[in-house]
Parts: structure tokens; sequence; C-alpha cells
RNA sequence: UGAGGAGUGGUGAAACGGCAUCACACCUGGCUCUGGACCAGGCUUUCCAGGUUCGAAUCCUGGCUCCUCAGCCA
């Protein structure tokens, strides 16, 4: 479970697939794409990559390499304003520690910014894209609102050779920024603003930190990503959520200069962290207002930060495997990133001893200038990891300062005066004494004494009284700078902020809290930098690698330990003002909801009466006629096609109720998208299945097998009950062989049942439904299922 | 008041008409030379209202709430 990128099961052996997965084995099994499948992860170079780009680079790489694809590296530099070869270089080498390989697959947009040229002249040819000359804030204008519908540009209607020329000039150079811009031809009244000629290639004489000044035109994300996606074979173009809309124009363009099998876009819910920002925005504004030490400061969500504090590849990538992915907008709470690292760094931390708030102990009846030399392991027993050191123990060592109570609460495992505790991998030891400073009567220093027999012997009997702690021998310790840090933010959502503040309002003044004067034992004196440790009884630390040298250590601290220390934990931990819990989200949700008035009926349906005098007739007629509920005639006259379909299929077998539930709801349920013309059976067939059931031919839940045969149009209702046997109903015996089959195919679940789990009478009725096509009737299958179940 | 998405414990997900499951968090207890890890147990869930069905988180109808879209950013 640690690595669960090591041995990925295949995908189609796998059950609970999330949705992306799914998709992309369904296109396999239907042979869509060939087998094939290419993804890739397409940043623009403008900034850095955090952990929410690693949720897309886990999932982007991890599909491929699940399924025996290929995920492309994909830079989209279609803006030559913002975009920088040092970005480019930053992406690379953080996908790359991440643990993912693109082979050869590395490829830029602006490569292809001759062949998007020219797949806009084939457009323009086609008469599918226009130069228009309007003016950025007439195109505003023109564009509409969410409300109001747009209108065309005067532009629209040059012809295809004055486009062509235009097109070719912005291309020379001949106009300045702003003057021409190309648009497609979409739909300046569609309901999608994306669809209102959404633009495509803009001027801009701009260096480009690749192409230099060989362009002055640009092309749009919109136009360029699905093109460049199809250049390179993609199967599965994965984004976020928020490209939903943007679909529209990417199956234009391809419709309209691909085949199939083209690229298909799909999206996913972005991540967002609780207790920090993820904007690119944000995180900018962070570094150039100097709020963090840079792009890699260890507070920051960047994959430079995360790296630089210490968390691993491996323990990120679990992560992204545990929050799993899915469409709907969701805040992950710290603390399952932390977990997923912990559990990571648990395995392959060796432990080592640290001091990093020292307080003095005497071991009054150690001999000055004796050293000795104990063996302490670098892991626990439950770590299958072998290896060793030895550590110096002297008359004088430091302990941590919290780990004595003069005045200690009740449960105090640690040492508290004429109590013991055992100094880890050493001796047990007694405080005798505590010398305070005179002035301010703080402790300075306690007196010990040893036990020199107690390796070996236990602290605690039944019920431990005291723990192990950690020190170091004063004559030997390695002094360091230990950083620790905690969240950047105090709230869980920064972004939410009132009027006149800003997400930086937010900040944690006590994000990082630099310690100096720790003392660590010996060994740690020439740490190489980027090395990790669990500084037992604190947490996981990580020589810092870009200021700890040997001689002068610094550490950071990666994440604390689990600390399930209750009492007085407030005062005790390092940690910033306990961060206040957390508002209930979404609080409108949980409200009640007004109550509605039962059978209502739609708006749409109602206007649909409204215009059709025949409609409104029929229902009133099915409401006082018929005697069909009022929600259910709204559901069945809202629509001519319904309401033929309804009366038709009376017309043939009168039982009304029936027929108009079997219309709303299996039928309406059935369509899938089509029309009701474009359904494979008729009324009359529909009429003809609730014939059968009413004369007892079939029960209900056969009918729903024949439903579904009707509705893959194999066959009229009465050939496929006979083919399927439907009418053959079962005798008791038959039943009672069906049943005790079911039963003795799950015996501890029959077992659960009757330890009072009746709730799997469902499941049991079920099996023996679906074992007898549903001749019995539910009713009958449950009653003997009962008695048989006791 | 348009279009497109989304609502399952405190958090993230699973269940594809039949057992509401998993991880994290939280609470007990056990074990321990780390108040870690581990082990055992527990606590909490289907947005609301109708309907269909023997049976609904899932299907039908209506409602509510949240997110996205009116950049020559991506």
């Amino acid at each position: 479970m640690l690595n669960p990128e090591s041995n990925p099961p295949a995908p189609e052996d796998r059950e609970n697939l999330d949705f992306l997965r799914e998709i992309v084995k369904r296109d396999n099994l239907c042979g869509l794409y060939g087998g094939r499948v290419v993804t890739r992860f397409p940043p623009e170079p403008n900034g850095y990559l955090h952990i929410g780009h690693a949720k897309s680079i886990c999932l982007n790489f991890g599909i491929a390499r699940e399924f025996g694809g290929v995920c492309h590296l994909r830079f989209d530099d279609t803006n030559p304003e913002t975009e920088d070869m040092k970005y480019v270089e930053a992406i690379m080498r953080d996908v790359r520690w991440l643990g993912f390989d693109w082979q050869d697959k590395l490829f830029f947009a602006s490569d292809y910014y001759e062949r998007l040229y020219e797949f806009a002249v084939r457009l323009i040819k086609d008469r599918k894209a226009y130069v228009d000359s309007l003016s950025e804030e007439e195109i505003r204008q023109y564009r509409g609102t969410v409300m109001e519908p747009g209108r065309e540009s005067p532009y629209r209607s040059r012809s295809v050779e004055e486009n062509l020329d235009l097109f070719a000039r912005m291309r020379a150079g001949e106009f300045p920024d702003g003057a021409h811009i190309l648009r497609a031809k979409g739909d300046m009244g569609a309901r999608n603003m994306k669809m209102r000629d959404p633009l495509l290639y803009r001027i801009r004489h701009a260096t480009h930190y690749r192409r230099g000044d060989d362009w002055c035109i640009y092309p749009m994300y919109d136009f360029a990503h699905p093109l460049s996606d199809a250049i390179e074979n993609v199967t599965h173009s994965i984004c976020t959520l928020e490209f939903e809309n943007n679909r529209a124009i990417y199956d234009w363009l391809l419709d309209n200069l691909f085949p199939e099998p083209r690229p298909h876009q799909y999206e996913f819910a972005r991540l967002n962290l609780d207790f920090t920002v993820m904007s690119k925005r944000k995180l900018l504004q962070l570094v150039e207002e100097g709020l963090v030490a840079g792009w890699d400061d260890p507070r920051m969500p960047t994959i430079a930060g995360l790296r630089r504090r210490g968390y691993t590849p491996e323990g990120i990538r679990l992560f992204a495997a545990r929050i799993g992915v899915d469409k709907a907008n969701s805040r992950v709470s710290m603390e399952l990133l932390e977990d997923a690292i912990r559990d990571d760094l648990n395995a392959r931390a060796p432990r080592v001893m640290a001091v990093l708030r020292p307080l003095k102990v005497t071991i009054t009846n150690y001999p000055a200038g004796k050293v000795d030399w104990l063996d302490a392991p670098y892991w626990p027993r439950d770590i299958d990891k072998e290896g060793s050191r030895l550590l110096p123990l002297t008359r004088e060592v430091y302990i941590e300062r919290t780990d004595f109570s003069e005045n200690p609460p009740a449960g105090w495992m640690r040492l508290q005066p004429g109590g013991e505790v055992r100094l880890l991998s050493s001796y047990i030891i007694r405080c005798e004494e505590i010398v305070k400073d005179p002035a301010t009567g703080s402790v300075i220093e306690l007196r010990c004494t040893y036990d020199p027999d107690s390796p070996g012997k236990s602290t605690g009997t039944k019920r431990r009284k005291s723990t192990a702690i950690q020190w170091v021998s004063a004559a030997h310790a390695a002094p360091a700078e230990v950083r620790l840090y905690d969240r950047l933010f105090t709230v869980a959502d920064p972004e939410d902020v009132p009027e006149g503040k800003t997400f930086k309002d937010h900040l944690n003044p006590d994000s990082v809290n630099i310690l100096r004067g720790c003392l660590l034992e010996p060994g740690l004196a020439n740490a190489p930098a980027g090395e990790r440790f669990q500084f037992v009884r604190h947490g996981y630390f990580i020589a810092d690698a870009a200021d700890s040298r040997p001689g002068a250590l610094v550490f950071n601290r990666i994440i604390e330990l689990r600390d399930t220390y209750k009492a007085g934990k407030g005062a005790e931990t390092d940690k910033a003002a306990a961060a206040p819990a957390k508002p209930a989200r979404r609080p409108e949700e949980r409200k009640e909801a007004a109550p509605v008035a039962a059978g209502r009926t739609s708006d749409v349906r109602a206007r649909a009466r409204a215009a059709n005098a025949s409609l409104a007739r029929r229902y009133e007629d099915y409401v006082s006629v018929l005697g069909l509920s009022p929600e259910l005639a709204d559901v069945l006259t809202g629509d001519a096609a319904v309401a033929d379909f309804f009366d038709a299929a009376v017309a043939v077998h009168p039982n009304a109720r029936a027929v108009a539930n079997w219309t709303a709801n299996e039928v309406m349920s059935g369509l899938k998208g089509r029309t009701l013309s474009e359904l494979s059976f008729t009324p009359a067939d529909l009429a003809e299945l609730v014939r059968l059931i009413d004369q007892g031919t079939i029960t209900t839940a056969a009918a729903k097998t024949v439903f579904g045969e009707m509705l893959a149009g194999v066959g009229k209702p009465q050939e496929i009950v006979a083919r399927l046997g439907l009418d053959k109903g079962l005798s008791d015996a038959e039943l009672s062989a069906a049943i005790d089959a079911v039963l003795a195919a799950m015996p501890d679940k029959v077992e659960q049942y009757r330890a009072g789990k009746t709730s799997l009478l469902g499941l049991f009725t079920g099996q023996v439904m679906r074992a007898t096509g549903g001749k019995a009737g539910p009713q009958a299958v449950q009653e003997l299922l009962k008695r048989k179940l006791g």
C-alpha cells in the first residue's frame, strides 16, 4: 500500500475505477482508438507547479502507465508575454522529481505555430473563420451577456479572399496589436458564451521565449489546445472543470478539422487544499511581495516548496491516489496530505535523537570524563530494517525542556521531581534535584541519578508509568538550527475573505518558528543536505537543501508526528495558536429546504399547454376522466409527442394508470437522449407489455426485463416473453430450489441475516429474482425466503 | 433571469435498482525503550419533496444550494 505505483493492477481487472479510468477502459473495450491511450500534461510555462498540478500529473501519467499508454509533456506556450524558459526547466524538474517519465514525448505548442496557422487558413477557406476588425471594447459589447444574445460583427461577412489577405498581413506584421483578430464563426446567439465567435488568433508584437520574433500573431488557448492534442494523436484530453464550457469549441474545431477517432476532452475537479492557496496568481503575489522566501519556500504548496520542505514524491503520489478524482468541487483537509507523507516517511526515515529546547541534566552518580558508547538502533521493532549507531553517554546530557514538569498533570509519563524516566537506548534516570535560576525562578538544570542496571529493565509495570525520552551528550552534541513550519494560513479557505480584506490578511504570522541552539546526536554533524530523519518524538526532518552545511546544520521540520497526548497540548507543542475550528461550509445546503407544494408543474410544460389547446384539454381529461394524478398528467402533456404516445398506448390497453406510469417512468428513463420516434418499439408494444402484466402472464419484475429488451430493439413483447420463457411461471419446487441455491452460495450472509441483519433480505431477493429471471414474483420469493431463513 | 457542471459521515471517495463501503480525522482500549507505528473496538452519512418499484444514494418529476462562463489569459 505504501507505493501504489510500483505494481499498478491492470485497470481492466480492477473494480471501482474513477470516472476517467472508466472512460478510458470503455474506449479501449469498444476499440475506439485501437487500444491506444495517449494523455498529456499541458502546463503553461508561466509559473511553478503546485500540489494541484501534482494531482493532474498523477492522473495523466498514471492513467497512461496503467493502460500501457504514454503521457506527453506539452508546454502550452501561446502567450509570449508571460512565459519563460526558466519555468520550462522548473516544470520538467518537478515532473521528473514526482517520478514520471515522458520519454521522448516533449512538445511545445510553439513548435506547432506553422501548422496551426495553416489550420486557421483552412478554416477561413471553409468560411468558418473570419478576420474581425472591431476594437477590444466593441468585441466585448457585441458579445452580449449571459442573459442577452450577442450581435454579429459587421466584419463577419467579409469574403474569403479578403479574410485570407488580412490574415496573411496580420502575420506579416502590417498591423499594430489589436487592429484585427481572427475569429471562428460560431453563433453570436449561443447560450454558451464560449461559442459566440471565439477568438482564434491575436496580433501581439512581442518576443517569444522560444520563437523570438518569428511571429507577431499568436493562437489562443481555445484554438491551440485542441489542435495540439489532435496533432499529437492524444486520445484523452483531461483538464479541470472550468474548461467544461470550452469543450464546445474543442469539439467544434476538431469535428471540422479531424476525423474520428480524434481526441476528446474530459474534466475533473481541481484540487483545493485547506489552509493554503492554489492559484498561480496568488502564489506569485506571495513570492513577489516577499511574503515567503521564494517559490521553493518550504511553506509553499509548490512542488519546489514541498520538495524543499522534505515531502517525498512517493508520499505525494500516495496522497493523489487516496483523494481520488471526481467532478464535485471539494476541499481536501491537510490531514490527508500529512498522513500520506507520514505513512511514507515512517518506513524510510531512520530514527535519531535531537533536543530542540535543551535542558541540562547532570547525572550525579556518573563519573566525570567517562564515556559509555551505547548501541542504538536506527529503526523501531516494527520497521523491517537493520542498522544502528553508537551513542556517547556522559555525565552531562541535555534533554527536552518539555520532557520535564515540576508540577505534572495527571497522566504525565515524562520526568518529574523524584520520578524516573528512560533515556532512549540508555539508562533510567531519576530526578533528585532541581536547580533554578535565582533571578527568574526558571529551571536551568536537573540533577539526576542513573540506574546502572537499567538496560533491559522496565520502567513501568502493568500500566506504563513513564516513557522513554531523547537526549544528547553535552560534550558530543552537534549544534543546529531547526526550522519549524506550520500552515501558511490561519483559516481553511484563505480566499474566502470579507469586504475590504485579501487572502493575505489570513497569513499565519507563526508559519515558521526558527529554533537556534538545538542539539543533535553527534552522527548528524555531517548529515548531507537533503537527508531525511525522524527526530524521535518530534517528527520528520530534512537537512535543508539550500542552507545546511556540515558545521552549520539547518533542518526543516517536514511534518510532526501524530500526537495523541492531550493534556496541555496547546502549551507543549510548537503549533501556532490552534487553528480556529473550520466553519461549516455550504451552510445553505444544510438548511431545510422550504417545503414545496406537491405536484407543482413545470413552467415549460405549462407554457406548452397554454400554447396548445389540445394539450391543455388532454391534461384536464387525464386528471378528471382517466383519474391520473396532476403530476403524472403534467408530465404526459408537456409535449405533444409524449401525449400522443400515451394516447396511442391507452387506446390499445385501457389501463390508464399503469400505462401512464410506464410512460412517465420507464420510457422517459429509457430515452437517454433519444426522442420517442427514435424508439424501436411502438406505443402499442408498451400497451401490450402492460397487458401481459395485467393478465398475470408475467410479473412486473419480468416485465422490466422484457422492457430492457424492447429498448435494445430485439423484438416484440410477446416474442421476448416466449423466448425467455417468462410466462412459464415457476413451480413451488423450482422456486424453493432456486432459493436454496442462492442461500447455499452465501452462507456467511445467511448467518449475518439470522444474527439480525435483516437488510440482507433485499440482497437475497435480488439474487433469486436474477436467477429465476423474475418469473417468481418478489412477494412470493420474499415470503418463502423469510420462512427458510427462520 | 441564460447555458454548462455538481450535491453520499467532520474531509476525500465507493456502491452502476438489492449489504450504505473505504481512507483520513475523532473517541475507547491493547501493545510499545518514540504519548510514533501497529492491533482491536466505537462514533458519525445519501440536499429537500413527491412518484415508480417487492425494494431507490441509484430511475421519473419538481425544488433548493454551490461552482463555472460575459480576457485579444490558460
